[in-house]
DNA sequence: CGTCTATTTGAATGTACTCAAAAGCGGTGG
DNA sequence: CCACCGCTTTTGAGTACATTCAAATAGACG
């Protein structure tokens, strides 16, 4: 199992001991999607908790005209799920599938349920990585209530140079609220100047 | 000091004995801010988190064109503040005033870090709060993503029919993103049918 | 190579905004 | 307690940003 980079993720938070390390990494699991490969669908039970060692998710909805929107994008480095509905095991509201072939390290709420228990230091680790996401997260309902479709695409672009890279822009658009067509004609506005 | 409403809040999500609770009580201070009244103005360093004990605040930007844009507003048994600058230190990216006077309980970082060390269960605490809060941000960028003006207005209303009452149709304007004239004409609308 | 999806381009349309003026409402001071 | 002032809300007309529809081109994948 490839575990360096959750084990580097983990460390910019808390330390571990080598048995809390081996402890940690016992409750993980190892799972491999191929592009296209879906990791939930609306309506399942988000049974797991998702570190993405290599490759990159979305996760979005669909609207009644079947148009996707995305909520976030994943990439190596990152948690990702449908939080609500692992927690409350409901059915979920999110679509989550893969954009590249990717890798994740799973975790199951009984075990991590079993990791709060054994290392509590685990409590303050999740806070930590929420406490990002919630900031990022409130920076962008700002920026979806301050900005204009072509502020929003430069701050973007700006923001994660080498996430755009990867991304085709029919997944940029249904990022930032806008269609493909637009986003093709702000392109071609902002290249001529 | 009226600690009822905060020691409610405490105990939906963990269990305190007498010491701690008297521990936690004694970390706080109390607030009154009129309203209008800033408790936080963009630049400012936050120095505190607030529990909102009565009343109603709302946490916003000023746009180059002088509109406010609402991220987020908080009423009675409703933790606020500009996480990023209190965590960080740095200059406050939102302000924050009162809509009604309102009495708050504040807890500065020295004191929160004390309460983490003497009571580890408030890191819990504190994830399970920003979990909920990262849940309702993450419906609310999705929200405006795929619905129109008209459909976050009445999803606005619906979810929160004790708070709209309290709110200036501007106030809920600059939250749903919209202007104040844009919304008289969507109410005229939906009364019409 | 062929098929399927993404992107580009143009024209018509719709949603939401700007500007402007009038009416309504609330707070404050005389 | 009333009158006035300032801010909010309403209403209408014109405008801009972003979408829809449609068709052509380009690109990706088996």
């Amino acid at each position: 199992m490839d575990t360096d980079l959750i084990l580097k993720n983990v460390s910019r938070h808390i330390h571990l001991d080598k048995t809390e390390t081996d402890f940690f990494i016992s409750l993980l699991q190892t799972k491999n999607l191929k592009r296209k490969e879906f990791l939930l669908k609306q309506g399942d039970i988000c049974k797991t908790e998702h570190f993405i060692v290599k490759g990159c998710l979305r996760t979005y909805t669909v609207d009644n005209n079947g148009f996707e929107h995305i909520v976030m994008f994943g990439i190596e480095d990152w948690w990702v799920g449908d939080l609500y509905s692992f927690l409350t095991q409901s059915p979920a509201t999110y679509f989550i599938d893969a954009l590249e072939d990717t890798e994740i390290l799973q975790i199951s709420e009984v075990n991590l349920d079993k990791l709060y228990e054994s290392v509590p230091k685990f409590e303050r680790f999740f806070r930590l990585i929420l406490q990002n996401a919630f900031i990022s997260q409130q920076q962008r309902i700002n920026q979806n209530l301050s900005f204009t479709a072509e502020q929003r695409y430069l701050y973007f672009i700006k923001k994660y140079p080498q996430l755009e890279q990867r991304l085709s822009q029919k997944q940029v658009s249904a990022y930032l609220g806008i269609t493909p067509v637009f986003l093709s004609m702000l392109r071609r506005k902002l290249s001529k100047k």
